[in-house]
DNA sequence: AGTTTTAAGCTTCATTTATGGTTGATCCAC
DNA sequence: GTGGATCAACCATAAATGAAGCTTAAAACT
């Protein structure tokens, strides 16, 4: 599966211009102010997510504050700015950014330091296994083996699997679930959601027997692995 | 755990200051060539590695090439030099590096990075864990613990504990913990909170006898913690 | 044929309401 | 001020409820 990049930005020009750069290796979604940055970043879709700080309606540090404390949300982020202070450096740090490029940059340097945060979570088009647990994931080949046995996963079954296991011991809301598989606009009803589960339950319950996907009823679900 | 880094660097004074800003939350080796620096990363010891490129004996592209080539180290890498060009910094991302920091820096800025590297990393103490008192919650799992023995909530009585948790010897009123737990608008009588309240307490005494919940009568409830 | 989606009945369990009991502040009679 | 009556706030338990989730199978795609 390809990685998902959210660009939040103003500068119409500039989104666009790194929506480009990264096509090569990822999709992406472009928002043009803090508000509808937040908004889409809720939704727990995207790998990866470029954030500018001086934007409308909502302040780029309000944006990954309320991501990382209020959603718990834990995709990479890189910050883009012109703020170039030690000061704005560290605020963003402190926030939970995981990178600060200020501009004017180098559109190479850019790619590279978010080609280095893709690899990091294995998410990077020729980083194709994934490894969790006792699972070894092949993103390229879909394939997956746990101890060894394989398992022999349809399509959507195989993408859940995939979600859960970039995504390991957080919990993870049926919403999220529905809007990364079937994508927001989808009109397929969110019941599906729990049919996948209780699928890829069965599944896997044939090579092992600890329940690794736990139900949170009213929260959402875990896949917890014990590293 | 604490984490274990490795700094290659021929510049002692800058080594030993980067080892001293370190140690509040890591320890660390140094290294002052890079035939060193290659020989103490293949141990494979150490969970980030700082790595300068104008070193003694062996050049750092060297190091970091035959780390992840030939040894297929998979721990980050930071690079922290005073080559700034264009050309340098692909070359060092491309052969793997996962950071990159020219010189001269601010102390602060290497020290947020690294942090950043390690949180990724999971080495360092993730800032969703809540600690009050003898208490641990994690909010992405979830899960509490008082003094290692785990504790089962449902998805309220965690809130509540979540509250309470991060306004301790505070009061706090009914009100207040309706609307942030039901909202505002909900129709749901005021007097759930008392359950809650009841329930949470109940749980609590299974792993410990003092009553961390006090209720003021006519003012509100008091999370009362000794720090 | 294989995959995805809907439908339907069923189970589970968090949430809510209901109930009766306990506490403790306040008032008043003495 | 002492003792009792009163009353509202709060506690504890349990039952009711209903939404959330599970499972299966059939329908509708491809």
């Amino acid at each position: 599966m390809q990685a998902n990049i959210l660009i939040v930005e103003d500068d119409t020009i500039l989104a666009n211009d790194i929506a480009e750069m990264i096509t090569p290796f990822a999709s992406s979604t472009i928002a043009h102010d803090g508000e509808n940055g937040e908004l889409l970043g809720k939704n727990g879709i995207f790998d990866l997510a470029i954030l500018d700080l001086m934007l409308p309606q909502e302040n780029g540090y309000d944006v990954l504050g309320h991501w990382r404390t209020e959603q718990h949300l834990e995709l990479p982020i890189l910050i883009l700015t012109a703020k170039d202070t030690l000061t704005d450096k560290l605020r963003g740090f402190n926030l939970g950014a995981d990178d600060y490029l200020t501009k004017p940059f180098h559109r190479e340097e850019l790619i590279a330091r978010i080609k280095a945060l893709l690899k990091r979570s294995g998410l990077l088009s020729d980083e194709t296994l994934l490894q969790v647990a006792d699972f070894t994931i092949d993103l390229n080949r879909r394939t997956v083996t746990y101890k060894k046995q394989s398992l022999q996963l349809n399509g959507k079954e195989f993408d859940l699997l995939v979600y859960f296991a970039q995504n390991p011991n957080v919990i993870i809301t049926k919403e999220r679930i529905f809007d990364r598989l079937w994508g927001f606009e989808s009109e397929t009803a969110l019941t599906v959601v729990e049919v996948y589960i209780s699928n890829l339950r069965k599944k896997l319950k044939t090579v092992t027997a600890d329940q690794s996907i736990k139900t949170l009823r009213n929260v959402g679900y875990l896949f917890e692995v014990n590293k």
